[in-house]
DNA sequence: CAGTATCCCAAGCGATACTG
DNA sequence: CAGTATCGCTTGGGATACTG
């Protein structure tokens, strides 16, 4: 950190708070979330994850132990083998299956090639075609950042209790007011 | 891979069009998402990200580059300064927010302290603390994996055009009303 | 089929030092 | 302040071989 970052105590603990920190230590690597997506797309056994994902066998032996280690997949034998086994996902798995569509549908957007996405996701109920949504505002408007304004959590620790405080609200909207509108980003 | 996959190059390919793949190769790293973390609560200098974030700063300059390339922020000058620098989010950058937090969402659900989340956002309209919103479909229902259906996309390569033909849905829909479920996973 | 074991390289990362 | 340069350690990853 060029000189000391004498501050990297702290931030330390408050990394290790944060639950997107804690999710990007499963998933946050290059072959998790392609794993995961074949979970998605309804891909069970070791051989068939390994055919549609293209990765080292070893590597995603260490990766299915990491999900069933994190309570994301259970590892259950095939049946009638005893030898052979599915990794199926569980309701913590099929749970993250909206932070992974999120994830793509802002790929879609700003990343897809010219001819569109590769693949989008039906409608059971109506039978529809449909990009993936966005977040929606309880409203049923689209979600934006401007939308929102950061306050501490019931389970801050003092580093977060203290930059977040809700005391500042107060300050910070009188600020917003006179400026007329969110901050600049 | 154990014996070789000759499939490698096939999914080399849909791996490469894939746009979480892509979306992954910008921020599935460590620290990315932590910096984005930073940027969405507001921070834009180099040394503020560096005291949040806690990262060396050698390893963040690179981030930030490779964010500034990525189109995901802008380094424009410090007003009155020559050789000072903010880092701003694009549009590309805020529209990566729901990602973020259909992330955060996750892990406050699955992996948060029994105290709860360090933060929570409030809406600027309604002033009301919202644990961080689920996706939706269209319908105000929560969005759920067991709710959609995996077709190709316009742009999708022949490997997944294959895949996900939906020529396949009379076949499968038969299928699954014959079980009376979407598939376990 | 479902992995494990091994080897080796490349990349990530942390610490420290240095510069305009 | 805002980085760059360097060094050495540690981790990730690909290829291949091997096992029950």
């Amino acid at each position: 950190m060029g000189r000391p970052n004498t501050n990297r105590k702290n931030n330390r603990v408050a990394n290790a708070e944060c639950s997107v920190a804690r999710a990007m230590a499963i998933v946050g690597d290059r072959w998790s979330i392609l794993i995961l997506r074949e979970a998605f797309y309804g891909i069970k056994r070791f051989d068939q994850f390994e055919y549609y994902v293209g990765v080292a066998s070893n590597i995603q032996s260490n990766r299915l132990k990491r999900f069933v280690d994190a309570g994301i997949m259970r590892r259950v034998p095939l049946a009638g083998h005893s030898t052979r086994w599915e990794y199926l996902l569980t309701d913590k798995g099929r749970d993250f299956f909206p932070a992974y569509l999120a994830l793509k549908r802002w790929g879609d957007d700003w990343l897809a090639g010219s001819d569109g996405p590769q693949v989008v996701f039906r409608d059971r109920e109506t039978g529809k075609d449909d990009k993936s949504p966005k977040l929606l505002k309880p409203g049923g408007r689209t979600l934006r950042l401007e939308d929102i304004e950061v306050v501490a959590g019931a389970g801050a620790v003092p580093f977060n209790r203290k930059r977040f405080a809700k005391a500042d609200r107060s300050a910070r909207l009188a600020k917003l007011q006179r400026r007329g509108s969110p901050p600049e980003y």
